[in-house]
DNA sequence: ACAAGGATCCTCT
DNA sequence: GAGGATCCTTGTT
């Protein structure tokens, strides 16, 4: 079974949301048994990016964005996925968070299959709305701290060799430049990644020599 | 009240 | 790769 481990630290979230994000690959969700492992992130910011779901400004679905750091901002999408988001703050920006995209299982297995029809391999947890399914997350987990223990927590997992940049999934309605940021941050040894030919990217073969680098706008 | 638009997923081809 | 499913949130009459 997986070592229980203190959740991260509230100051873990209080840094610049790109640190964040790419150190929060290889971290594990924990809720129950279920234990994830993080393959793969997106950034998103406010102001200075309009693919951020604080663009209009604070809102009852959004609120959390504007809440405590390390609380999840949990929100639904096309109506029937559950996206977790963890709420972070770094003071370059007013609202930012951290989405998790995809990972792969570290204990739970069982449960994790049975959430997403009896299913087998990485389509089982690669992909933002798998996850939120995995993890049986719903709405009353908008706002939930995940630095508590009990309920959802996030703690220090394995971190991986390499990780890979590229720009973000299914933002076509941003401003082209921020399309283009490369804010997206995977886990280069998983297979347990969505849209691995998408993030593409010199960073996936220089990864060898430098992890990445010039990830500021 | 109403219309439009999603930070997706699944099932085809 | 393309298209439909599905329904809540938001902004606009």
């Amino acid at each position: 079974m997986t070592k229980l481990r203190p959740p991260l630290p509230r100051s873990f979230y209080s840094r610049c949301v790109l640190a964040v994000a790419e150190e929060l690959v290889g971290c594990h969700l924990r809720r129950g048994r279920v234990v994830l492992r993080i393959t793969e992130v997106e950034a998103y910011r406010w102001p200075g990016d309009t693919a951020c779901h604080a663009r209009h400004g604070r809102t009852a679905r959004n609120a959390a964005l504007w809440g405590a750091v390390g609380h999840a901002y949990v929100y639904l999408c096309y109506g029937l996925h559950q996206m977790l988001n963890v709420v972070v703050r770094g003071g370059e920006a007013d609202a930012a968070a951290v989405l998790v995209r995809a990972c792969e299982p570290v204990a739970g297995l069982t449960t994790i299959r049975r959430r997403r029809g009896n299913k087998q391999g990485p389509v089982l947890l690669t992909g933002p709305g798998k996850v939120g399914a995995a993890l049986a997350l719903d709405r009353a987990f908008d706002g939930h701290d995940l630095c508590a223990t009990g309920g959802l927590t996030l703690e220090p997992g394995t971190p991986p060799k390499q990780v890979a940049v590229g720009p973000r999934i299914g933002i076509d309605y941003a401003e082209p430049e921020h399309c283009a940021y490369p804010w997206r941050f995977v886990d280069a040894d998983s297979a347990w990644v969505s849209h691995r030919a998408a993030s593409a990217r010199p960073a996936m073969h220089e990864a060898h020599h430098e992890a990445h680098e010039d990830h500021e706008p």
